[in-house]
DNA sequence: ATGGTAGATACTCTA
């Protein structure tokens, strides 16, 4: 069983190199974010050709996430159970071969101390209690997404220059911590101890080119899929093609 | 060097 997680930026600017992608990468699952598409516009035939089934929560112009499957999702979920009305598309789950897949695109924050910073804080709050009512760590669970959080100084090509600022600082790191210690394991540091291994690189500066880069797209699974785990990759591979998204997918593999 | 790039939208915001 093979679950991949990429921010895409834009579904429909990036649907040539999602569907190359697809067709060479070939996951059982992929949960996309940043599609930034309303569902009517959803490219889901695109996907059905390749042969997936897609489940799209969507909104105009930014955020919305969505999950492409061979087979069909099962108890799909669309937001948090307190999402207010119109709430961001930030949360989609279903459930897959017996895994409860769980799509998070958790918001950037913006900058310390702007209004979009407490409101990201706030949602990581939310998102922890949502574990607690609706989940058990006995289960298999698996939470991945753009997380826009570092949480090491491993996963962060320059921890001086980062530290304090966004998608780095001590309050998002506790928030995701907090998270994690609901009951789930890094998948990718299951594998992979090694530092400058990086998911997200920014679009200016040449960063991709120079791998100034962060780790902040994670794969995070509870303790019975965690002993499933056979390897978890970062794709490098299409941040290199025209057009690329400024994230890389996180491809992880688990025995069935 | 407080720049640089990219996407969606509509004369700017978000990342």
């Amino acid at each position: 069983m093979k679950i991949a997680t990429w921010n895409v930026n834009s579904v429909l600017a990036r649907l040539p190199q999602v569907v190359r992608w697809l067709e060479a990468a070939s996951p059982d699952v992929l949960c996309m974010q940043e599609t930034k598409c309303v569902d009517e516009k959803f490219p889901g035939e695109e996907f059905a050709r390749l042969g997936y089934s897609s489940e799209s929560f969507g909104q105009a112009a930014y955020n919305g996430v969505a999950i492409l499957s061979r087979v069909k999702c099962e108890e799909v979920r669309r937001g948090m159970p307190d999402d207010e009305p119109g709430a961001q598309s930030r949360v989609l789950a279903a459930t897959i071969g017996g895994i409860r897949i769980v799509n998070v695109y958790i918001p950037n924050g913006q900058a310390v101390g702007a209004e979009k910073y407490f409101f990201k804080l706030e949602w990581l709050k939310r998102l922890r209690a949502f574990f607690d009512s609706c989940y058990q760590t006995t289960d298999r669970v698996l939470l991945c997404g753009d997380f826009n959080v570092a949480p090491e100084d491993r996963d962060v090509h320059d921890p001086e220059v980062w530290r304090g600022r966004i998608l780095f600082s001590e309050p998002e790191r506790e928030a995701l911590a907090k998270i994690r210690s609901w009951g789930l394991v890094d998948a990718f540091r299951m594998h992979n101890s090694e530092d400058k291994q990086y998911s997200w690189w920014d679009y200016r500066a040449g960063a991709f080119r120079r791998n100034l880069g962060l780790r902040i797209d994670h794969v995070w699974v509870s303790e019975p899929l965690a002993r499933q785990s056979a390897s978890v990759v970062i794709d490098k591979e299409p941040r290199r093609w025209e057009k690329p998204s400024d994230h890389a997918p996180v491809v992880a593999e688990f025995t069935t």
